[in-house]
DNA sequence: CTGAAAGCGCTTACAG
DNA sequence: CTGAAAGCGCTTACAG
């Protein structure tokens, strides 16, 4: 274990030169600081992230959230993650400030941003694909706040990471496991919540991608619910009255709840093999009344877990995360695993 | 964020003596000890990791790690997991001593922990469950060394936590799976490592709980392949052979690759239908085949990775785990959210 | 451009 | 039974 004592030493010179060369405070002698990097670079030299640590606590390091999660049960495991973990580094000095909007709304998205923005040294947010937002977000980015997008990424702005799931691999696993448990001929009906949504149509995309290799499978309908229970009863009601030979159903996000239920009004559900996404409490009462067969899952609590580390290893131990794509695995969940 | 010198102002006591008080090093009086403690509990004190993690570098933790990797393919992401996880912890000063045997000798692992026992500080193994083991390790609680299972557990010993899987859930699991994805009547052939291999049998267990529930579906035959790949292939050779109404083949634990080529031989691959667990280079290979429909995975990495990170956690910040078994879920994979 | 000193929160001898 | 001091590895004013 290389100190910066040691390098200083070695070096002959303070440890606060040694600082500043590794932090690139300036200031230094091009000849010192190439001669302190040589020897950083011979013995390997690695901060110690405890050391950090500590004086960093001088910095009260502050995390801004911002997340659509109100209505919306599927992030309440991805919170689940964000304040366990908070809580676990609240003891080094990082504190959050958290907020949530209700659905994808541009201007209250916007308006949380205005107000964290002097406010903060980190951003976890789930954000609308908007050109205004990914402007907000390089205003930030350009303040030097560290930015981390969650469950939906914006990739045509400068976030620093992004954590969350491959969704058209989502929707491809989703396809090939219905033709697995389907029966052998399938006819599928699809219900997803919005085609304005990357995440949806990545999702469909996949799954088509899928299906469309196997003669035997054919998809009827596709209909949209807007990620609405109530609608969503609607719809697959309507969709499956007027293709009685449709035997499976795909739902690609939320309203879950509400196609279950349709299917139920319709007593369809022992010839109908449902499969959708994410395990919230509704479609896991579905799971055990063997209404729906199986969800893919994409790991929400640790999601949300993955945000608060990667930030509190940048803004506490001063580690610069190692990628910026954090992937949680599409996980198939049955009802015995769950 | 409360400190020890702000208790120890608040007490009119040095710091040392609320060191002593803490960490129940005793020569504190009475009164002082619970003056200190109320004041403790009143402020929520919580210490920080950081200052504990920095002191501790001058008592040179060193983890031993002890497993029966050789000639175990399944391993290698456990060995991955533990690491990259020992890599970053490095810097904070700790280090481990990496031991593998092959397969379950007893002798094999008393000799190594015998070797290893006045040099650690914490012990990580994947223990055989027999009683010589079960008391060792129960030697090394008592001299104070912090013990984690792995994959593996010694619930009668006194060991201080558990990661792995839960077998028995692995085994129902498997059986839910089995009678989505297999023919609607399945006669399977079971092929297991050894009964006397705990895990093995708990997940026969769970399998045969999950299979006896459903009348279409009959288990025809068990083998045991003692984990060997040539020993495999025969055994499932000859079971197919003997019952060729074998139309499911269920694999408990290795052997996975012999067992396959049996069924390659016979030139059964389209219609048997393959389960088995985890995602070793030669399994994964016969998914791609479109041989094996379907694994149970136990997320081996991450098992490797929090044993290293809770013995982080205890010998370097001083944290003590929040609960003893450390469940990994048994996740479904096919070929397409490997 | 550079160094000496103090501080982050904890623990550890040492002295009494 | 208790306190003062030094140290773990880093950063931050401050002085020059």
């Amino acid at each position: 274990m290389v100190t910066i004592k040691q390098i200083a030493d070695l070096c002959g010179v303070s440890r606060g030169t040694v600082d500043r060369v590794i932090n690139e405070r300036g200031n230094v002698k091009t000849e010192t600081r190439d001669l302190v990097l040589n020897v950083i670079k011979k013995l390997e030299y690695r901060p110690n992230p405890a050391g950090k640590a500590l004086s960093a606590r001088k910095n009260n390091p502050v995390v801004g959230i911002l997340i659509p999660a109100e209505g919306n049960p599927f992030f309440d495991d991805v919170i689940r993650g964000i304040k366990t973990a908070a809580e676990k580094y609240e003891i080094y000095g990082l504190n959050i400030l958290f907020h949530t909007t209700r659905g994808y709304n541009i201007r209250a998205q916007l308006q949380i941003l205005d107000e964290l923005k002097n406010k903060i040294n980190a951003l976890i947010i789930s954000p609308i694909n908007d050109p205004l937002i990914i402007n907000k977000i390089n205003e930030f980015v350009d303040e030097g706040i560290f930015v981390v997008t969650l469950n939906n990424d914006a990739d045509e702005s400068h976030r620093h990471c992004y954590v969350g799931s491959n969704y058209v691999n989502g929707g491809e696993t989703a396809g090939a496991l219905l033709q697995m448990i389907a029966p052998p001929k399938a006819n599928i009906g699809i219900i997803m919540g919005s085609s304005k949504i990357l995440g949806h149509r990545q999702r469909l995309k996949g799954f088509e991608y899928s299906i469309n290799k196997n003669n035997d499978f054919r998809i009827i309908d596709i209909q949209e619910n807007d990620d609405d229970d109530i609608c969503s009863y609607d719809k697959t009601r309507e969709m499956i009255i007027r293709y009685p030979e449709i035997n499976a159903l795909f739902i690609v996000a939320a309203g879950v709840y509400g196609a279950c239920r349709a299917v139920l009004s319709l007593n369809r559900q022992d010839n109908l093999t449902i499969l959708a996404f994410d395990t919230v409490p509704t479609t896991i009462e579905m799971m055990k009344n063997h209404v729906i067969k199986a969800v893919i899952y994409q790991h929400p609590y640790r999601q949300g877990q993955r945000a608060m580390q990667i930030i509190f290893e940048y803004l506490v131990n001063g580690i610069d995360p190692d990628k910026t794509k954090h992937i949680m695995k599409n996980e198939i969940k049955i009802l015995e695993n769950l």
